[in-house]
DNA sequence: AATTACATACCAACTAGTCGGTATATTTGA
DNA sequence: TCAAATATACCGACTAGTTGGTATGTAATT
């Protein structure tokens, strides 16, 4: 709270754009939202942004930034085996689904499915943020497609991409029923298909469990 | 477009607000929006819904029984095989990601997921439309799964809400990217599952394609 | 004649963005 | 070292335009 940190005011107004345009979307949200939730007032605000719409877009590249650090420093990242960390990560964001929905829910799509055609420079920034979190996700995939589907016909890519889309999908469950039950069956099914795609040889657990 | 038409009128209200709030959501669209796109002025609309929200409920409405009319009519919906509609279901949807995202994409999740908490009467009637759809597919799962995975621990609504689920990330991909070939990458997957989950016996296809 | 189905004109509230001003840092100059 | 000068961070009142909604009028239908 301390007064004249730029930076501290800035990531202020960035957590509380975060926030809000997770709980009421973004073309809801008001600048004086933004400001009262960061303690800011709308001068202060167009010093630090040009405007709404540049919030927006630097708020997806900070959501994008917070996420990576969140996963990167998650227990799963830690497990020898690539297909136990990309289960890991369905596990992990299964287990994101508690508390008030604006808290595990993605600022990146519901952005982007409201700005996809009005503001592409928003879309756009969503588009990296979330790339960037596919890319990561998609070196897991890779290797334990190595390990264990060596010749399946789909790509890592592709799987991670899909993985994605559960999850947005999920949100808008648990959104429309104001109950992340359903959402987290979603992830249940999601991973008994990763599962099947990646099976175990059944004598050779053991060794497989080594790295490499 | 003939005048004093009260049931057409308010048929053009509807099918505006669905194609708008679809391309700009729905915080984004006006009510002028939406008499523009209807060719009635603001008198007009105002004689046929009390409010904005009002009309979001009821394009909720009207876009249930429009899904439910063309899901009717479909071809898959003629197969024999509880397993073959299913899949027939998921093809169906992925022939669809096709012309503008608009045409193609979900009204209800594009509202629900922005209003879900400004706006629980819209989020309500997104729900019941959404579950509507979804008891109609668990149909043909429930059957699919008595006949080729009874035993499975999931239910078939489960499954029915997944599928949802994948539908509605995968807009999300295709409007982040302007591009629906991942969106339908995700399609595949499911695809994929679900034929994983109805294992077809090996010998015994010819019989298991009749009805009963 | 009465009701329905609209159109037109209008309003109060709100919204993104502006602008002049002020308080605090930071740099400069002697 | 310590002002003076300058740049940065922020305030809060204001504006031009927009928004959902209303009040009133009028033509068609019953």
């Amino acid at each position: 709270m301390s007064p004249r940190n730029a930076v501290e005011t800035k990531a202020r107004l960035l957590a509380a754009a975060r926030d809000v345009i997770r709980a009421k979307g973004y073309s809801a949200t008001t600048v004086d939202d933004i400001c009262a939730g960061a303690g800011v007032t709308k001068g202060g605000f167009f010093h630090h942004f040009a405007g709404k719409e540049q919030l927006g877009i630097a708020a997806a590249e900070h959501f994008d930034d917070m996420a990576a650090a969140i996963f990167a420093a998650a227990a799963y990242r830690g497990l020898p085996d690539p297909r136990d960390r990309v289960l890991g990560y369905v596990d992990f964001r299964a287990a994101m689904f508690a508390g008030e929905i604006p808290q595990y829910t993605c600022l990146l799509g519901t952005m982007v499915q409201e700005v996809y055609d009005t503001h592409p420079a928003i879309a756009a920034a969503c588009d990296r943020a979330m790339s960037n979190h596919v890319r990561e996700l998609a070196r897991d995939i890779a290797a334990a497609k190595e390990k264990y589907a060596a010749d399946a016909a789909w790509s890592p890519d592709s799987l991670g991409y899909h993985m994605q889309a559960v999850l947005q999908g999920a949100f808008i469950l648990a959104k429309a029923k104001h109950d992340p039950t359903v959402a987290k069956e979603s992830l249940a099914h999601l991973r008994r298909y990763i599962e099947s795609l990646f099976p175990v040889p059944p004598l050779s657990r053991e060794q497989n469990t080594h790295p490499g």
